[in-house]
DNA sequence: GCCTTTGTTGGAAGCGCTTCCAATTCACGA
DNA sequence: TCGTGAATTGGAAGCGCTTCCAACAAAGGC
């Protein structure tokens, strides 16, 4: 019934080894045989022994200090729930592992963001920073933030982004063709498509995975109307008439967001359709607007709190592991279909 | 042009005495002079000294574990805006100064519930425990948990949780008051008052408020109209039309909970009405779908980020600081009237 | 006036970890 | 066989803080 949590020491112990090596192997360091490593890993799980992550920092020198970019502005701020979700997986991620968080604001439209960034590796001493879009996909800010010596992680990365530093995402263009094959199988076959604004690579992948999962029911082109919003609330309601008058009188629309379907909602409420019996309409993010419509959404849950968490975890791989100098990497993490109330048989 | 951040050794150094003496001065600590307490604070300021909260907790002991207890279950599973904003202020405090932080849904059906509350003191051994709504009114599960050493911040407390143990929150009734005042101001003299579900001393204290503005005014019982919802965006749909039709043509609608007055927003556009122009709707809380819907909802700011903030705070300085043994204390959180576009002039 | 008590201060030992550096082993080529 | 350098391992010194305990001063009690 001791409580006391095993140390370092207790690894040692247990391992034969001297503390120094435990130590080793568990910063992937270098010159550690591949038996010893084993004895010692096995030494790990036998006593379920998990680094002390205060102990870690206070040894390990460093400022142990992390940043979190985001652009926001007035066009993004509606979307705070984004930028919560993100610090907050952040912020478990840093508790875990042992880092600080500076999480940091920079609106695109300021003349000096560049210096921005940089004083936050030169005044704070970030050792890493997490971007997001669209920091994420500025090729030259990165390549700067690298050469300077600190550490990189992109946020959902369009182009420019991967490949440059390491990323975090999920896969859009699953996640679009999962929520369409779900549509198909409940029997629709004419539907509508809400994009986003034109270069958002995000969406426009959404938009990929639907087509292909029309084409595998042997649709096409034809079968498919596409407009284009701008992710906010109102675009959905401003656009929706539009679908809902089309010729093609779909039975499903899809929308890139959960802002713009929720703006869908409104309005086909308005018109006395019903949702879902007379038409079935899906969001993307699972941000807390699908819970909150009637009927709930039904959308594709985007992992953001997961994704923060990554983030983190990535970086302390750079600073500690052995990945330094690896190769940048992209996780790609699980998405998934959450089906409330607005997806049913088509009519 | 040297980085490194000041010590407690520097601030011993400075202020003559040993670092012990500095420790002692730190944390509230008995037996420490005046004169001396004094010359230690004015290092601190010099030197703009910050305790290392990972040197801190690796000294200190104990296991630095605090617990965030959440009531979640299908009818506050919408608000997971409310959730994630207090984790999030939750974990910047831990970080800030030295907590670990466990979050733990636990159903208010389930029946081991209790049992539940009490492993995260006897099996993961948290020092202190964050009670949220309505687990923060649980007077007998709050006191027993205090009496198993276990220190407690409830959220937001209504009736039985203030003054048995420490509390967090803002003050609903100047909410209301504030954002009656400025519609009375817009010139508006017909109020309809949206609430919550019975019992919920919250959202009673709101309607306390605008009354009181309406008393200020000249206005009385004869000038309002009220209804009750459930906090959904549902309830928000159905009861409207009530409101809307009702004889007494209210120019002001306040709502207690954002949710409701998207919903109420969504049956006011169907109908033709033009908002703010022909009716003001107001929300309250600013969660993200006051910044979603269209156009943007006038609503009262809850300080929830700073809440959660702040409930670490507390506890923290009855786990380490002198207050270990003070008289529960409560402390009240600023609001703010968030001005977005549902609240123009009376028609 | 001496001894105990109370209040105030400092010394020193860690908390659990990383890391510098020295020690040891091993595999080679000379 | 011996020397050399590389690979591998261990010893020990801290990181910045709290806290136990000893030291000392001031204040009462007889």
């Amino acid at each position: 019934m001791t409580a006391r949590r095993p140390t370092i020491d207790d690894v040692a112990r247990l391992s034969g080894v001297a503390r120094t090596t435990v130590s080793r192997v568990l910063n992937d360091g270098p010159n550690v045989r591949d038996e010893v490593r084993a004895r010692v890993m096995e030494a790990v799980k036998a006593l379920d022994y998990k680094v002390n992550p205060q102990a870690r920092s206070l040894a390990g020198g460093g400022s142990r200090l992390l940043g979190l970019v985001f652009a926001s502005d007035l066009e993004s701020e509606p979307n705070s729930f984004y930028h919560s979700a993100l610090e907050l997986g952040a912020l478990r991620g840093c508790l875990e592992l042992g880092y600080q968080l500076v999480t940091r604001h920079i609106p695109l439209q300021s003349a000096d963001r560049q210096q921005q960034v940089y004083d936050l590796i030169a005044i704070q001493r970030c050792e890493g920073l997490i971007f997001t879009p669209p920091y994420s996909d500025d090729a030259p800010l990165i390549a700067e933030v690298l050469r300077r010596g600190c550490k990189v992680v992109s946020i959902s990365p369009g182009g420019a982004g991967r490949g440059l530093a390491d990323g975090v995402g999920m896969d859009d263009e699953a996640g679009g063709y999962d929520i369409a094959r779900r549509l198909i199988e409940l029997g629709h076959r004419r539907f509508a498509f809400m994009g986003g604004i034109e270069g958002h690579l995000s969406a426009d992948r959404r938009l990929d995975g639907l087509m292909r999962a029309l084409q595998e029911a042997g649709l096409g082109q034809a079968d498919l109307i596409q407009v284009r919003g701008d992710f906010t609330f109102r675009s959905g309601v401003e656009l929706t008439p539009r679908l809902l008058d089309d010729p093609l009188h779909p039975t499903a629309l899809v929308c890139a967001n959960d802002d713009m379907a929720a703006g869908a909602l409104s309005v086909v409420h308005g018109r006395g359709v019903k949702v879902p019996q007379d038409l079935s309409v899906t969001g993307f993010d699972d941000t807390p607007v699908s819970a909150i419509v009637w009927p709930p959404l039904t959308t594709v849950h985007q992992p953001l709190k997961d994704m923060g968490r990554r983030a983190v975890a990535l970086l302390a791989s750079r600073l500690t592991g052995g990945r330094s100098e690896a190769e940048p990497e992209f996780d790609c993490l699980d998405h998934a279909v959450v089906e409330r109330g607005t997806a049913a048989s088509a009519p």
